[in-house]
RNA sequence: GCCCGGGUGGCGAAAUAGGUAGACGCAAGGGACUUAAAAUCCCUCGGAUGGUAACAUCCGUGCCGGUUCGAGUCCGGCCCCGGGCACCA
């Protein structure tokens, strides 16, 4: 954990700035405290394998799940001490590989830092100890070690290798992750370009043991060659592929009890105490005779203390209350300590889907009824929580599934992850390096004419704030937008319609309010094209008419081709594409078509006319449901449009006398041509030839080719 | 550093299975209506060159290269922006 040695407390990652405390600016220093973890590493298996089932699902999450997960099978093997002291901590240093084919290039072994031999060869070594204490001060975060330069120290101890019995050095790296298998690692220097590159920096002997199978060049003086191919320098296994050789080195390997085969997850156990006030007492009592005990059922849930006293420190108020922390041991009865850390948030999280449907049940978390609602069958989130919220609830559900609580293997059926809402942040800077962020309103923004910031003041005292990034809304820094003022000014409707229209959801979005009117003034003009419609003479006898029955002129037919097609790519956006601002866009399309014939010049005009305005009202209905309500009723229909169910295309409307072909000559557009829709091939080669254009442009060359794609382009390949 | 997205006019974007780049909207400019304003309606609106004009020609989807009759879309390499990296949630 990363400790604040001030304030006395863990601190997150985002609250670790430059290695040191956001509010008391401390160097911050790693630390091991006791925690309570949640076994997810047992479920690694199934939340892989049932990623399969997950096919409504965006393909980047589960993407990045797999790679969350991180299965890799390898070899375990170990490597024996040479001569261990009598006080040394282990007598074998456990490594993973996924390479064993490489085995006999192993040239050192890398240990992390705080691998217990790291410590205990720093005892009588004061390089590596300030090696190690150095490390100490970086924080947790993988981010933050990964772009360490690759650094490390030999620690004096030697190990055998298991099958070549020559001694190796033991180097502590800082690469080396303690949280990933044993924290500690064969390098293979000719073979792994990390390994390489730390063996080039210290002088560490780099021997070959893999050639290519084909003939290429390998120069193991510029990288590493890391690609499989054929062993050499490598014993009886010397002429093996490196598949061969993964296999005959690990049952090798097995027999001589020297190791075997394991399957390896990047995944780690799930850590689920969090040194805070705010969260759900982790509900589990302390005896100094029976250990950590669980609270009993009869006493559950064990409820968080109202009257709680905050100290400038940053430690959590619970430690200091003996009236929430005193207990009687559940099983001996004597004096007892309770567990005064709460759980990570996440926990809540990961199951409030299923507490949903059954909100009010006080004696189980979920009602043996209520679950023929399970799975949820659209899960809406934001694509931040890919990994960590969406693994969690899996996770949970499978706990859930296993205690006979749930009875389906995954809790979302569908997922729609939309994007961040991105905006500016604004800044002061503490002496501490502690940042206060100031919300984008309070800023007096000035820009240049592309609309770049140039600069920016707070608005009370009119001294200038430092920019920021753009990030995503949140709390933390304070850039969210309150959507209120808005829904004061324009309606609820406008800001839903201002909204889905800005873009499709799974995009990012960098927030910006200038188009709202524009949403404003489309739904003025449907206001005012019903109204309109409900003025016209024919109104009321337009209701009862079947279209169907009526001839048409080319016109009219043009307008209800136009409604159809509205209507079929609407369902289609909603329904398969979730692209709201397309299907939004579409019924702006026909408005424009209404608008330019608003006169009812007949009572087919009316009729047409009245379709296109109920579909148009329909279509909308899910985006700007209150204004559509009052208008579908003014449209003379007596039910609620909520109540309406989804039209249905007539696929006889939708054609269209004449379609647009696009004319290209080697690829590029010269010209279009009007024809009825689906002529056969020949014809629109030969009405292609005979165009004007086209004889100018191929007189003194030869055609080698014409390409037609049906009703949308032809063109002619001539040199 | 690793994993996942994204980059198209002044701006938000569209182009759904490789086939007419910029639909739809915002902003801007011009005009109509009005005593005036608001509201509304009409027109222009990627860039360059030529033309009084209708229009014509060339360039153009982050950058470099490739595949293809044809690339915003596919492939290789690079740059930039956003998200995640296990205690922001």
């Amino acid at each position: 954990m990363n400790w604040d040695p001030v304030d006395q407390t863990v601190l997150a990652n985002e609250q670790v700035i430059d290695g040191r405390g956001w509010r008391s600016g401390a160097l911050v220093e790693r630390r091991q405290i006791p925690q309570w973890f949640l076994k997810i590493t047992d479920y690694a298996e199934q939340l892989l394998n049932d990623l399969d089932q997950l096919t409504d699902w965006p393909s980047e999450v589960i993407r990045m799940q797999k790679h969350w997960i991180g299965r890799s099978e390898g070899v375990e093997l170990t490597f024996a001490l040479q001569q261990p002291a009598a006080d040394c901590p282990a007598h074998n240093i456990e490594v993973f590989t996924t390479r064993p084919d490489t085995l006999f290039g192993v040239t050192y072994v890398a240990i992390a830092p705080q691998h217990p031999l790291s410590r205990y060869a720093a005892q009588n070594n004061p390089a590596l100890t300030e090696f190690i204490t150095a490390f100490e001060k970086v924080k947790v975060a993988e981010a933050e070690i990964a772009t360490l330069e690759k650094a490390g120290i030999d620690t004096g101890l030697r190990v055998i290798h298991p099958l070549t019995q020559t001694i190796l050095p033991v180097w502590t790296a800082n690469f080396v992750l303690m949280s990933y298998g044993s924290g500690a690692v064969m390098s293979v220097p000719a073979h792994d370009q990390r390994d390489w590159e730390f063996a080039q920096k210290y002088h560490l002997p780099i021997q070959a043991v893999i050639e290519p199978l084909y003939e290429t060049l390998v120069d193991l003086t510029q990288a590493a060659f890391i690609d499989k191919g054929r062993l050499i320098h490598s014993a009886q296994f010397s002429g093996l592929t490196s598949a061969e050789a993964f296999n005959a080195i690990a049952q090798h390997l097995s027999e001589k009890q020297l190791g075997q085969r394991k399957v390896q997850y990047r995944l780690r156990d799930w850590s689920v105490s969090r040194q805070r006030y705010w969260g759900t007492p982790i509900p589990i009592i302390y005896c100094g005779d029976c250990g950590a005990v669980p609270v009993p059922e009869q006493d559950l849930p064990v409820q968080l203390p109202t009257e709680v006293v905050f100290d400038a420190s940053g430690s959590s108020p619970l430690k200091q209350m003996p009236a929430f922390s005193q207990a009687i041991c559940p099983c001996c009865q004597k004096s007892a300590t309770r567990e005064t850390d709460t759980f990570d948030t996440f926990m809540e999280s990961s199951w409030y889907y299923a507490r949903y449907i059954a909100p009010r049940n006080n004696q189980q978390m979920i009602s043996a009824d209520a679950q023929k609602w399970l799975p949820v069958d659209q899960y809406v989130g934001g694509i931040e929580h890919a990994v960590l919220h969406l693994l969690y609830s899996r996770f949970f559900h499978k706990i859930m599934r296993d205690v006979g609580l749930v009875h389906c293997d995954e809790p979302f059926q569908k997922l729609l992850c939309q994007g961040m809402v991105i905006a500016e942040t604004f800044y002061r800077e503490e002496t501490s390096g502690k940042k206060n962020y100031i919300a984008p309103q309070e800023v007096e923004i000035l820009r240049d004419d592309k609309g770049q910031i140039i600069s920016a003041k707070h608005q009370q005292d009119q001294q200038p704030v430092l920019i920021g990034n753009n990030e995503k809304m949140s709390k933390s820094k304070n850039n969210g937008v309150d959507p209120q003022t808005m829904i004061d000014q324009f309606g609820a409707d406008t800001v839903r319609l201002f909204i889905m229209f800005a873009a499709p959801p799974e995009q990012s979005l960098h927030w910006s309010d200038s188009a709202l009117e524009g949403a404003h003034r489309f739904l003025k003009r449907l206001w005012r094209l019903v109204h309109q419609q409900t003025q016209s003479e024919y109104f009321t006898q337009c209701q009862t008419i079947n279209i169907a029955a009526l001839t048409l002129d080319a016109r009219q037919k043009e307008l209800r081709s136009k409604t159809h097609q509205t209507l079929k790519k609407v369902s289609d956006d909603m329904g398969r594409r979730h692209t709201f601002n397309t299907a939004i866009a579409a019924v702006m399309e026909l408005l424009n078509a209404v608008s330019q014939q608003k006169t009812h010049r007949s009572l087919e005009d009316a009729v047409v006319m009245q379709e296109a305005l109920s579909l148009s009202t329909i279509l909308l209905s899910p985006i700007v449901p209150h204004i559509t309500h009052t208008l579908w009723q003014a449209l003379g229909h007596t039910e609620a449009v909520i109540d309406v169910s989804w039209p249905t295309v007539d696929e006889t409307a939708l054609v269209s006398a004449q379609i647009e072909i696009a004319l290209q000559m080697n690829g590029k557009l010269r010209t279009r041509l009007w024809v009825e829709p689906n002529l056969e091939q020949a014809t629109l080669e030969s009405l292609a030839l005979s165009n004007e254009m086209v004889s100018r442009f191929i007189q003194d060359k030869t055609v080698r080719k014409i390409i037609v794609v049906p009703n949308k382009l032809i063109n002619i390949v001539a040199n």
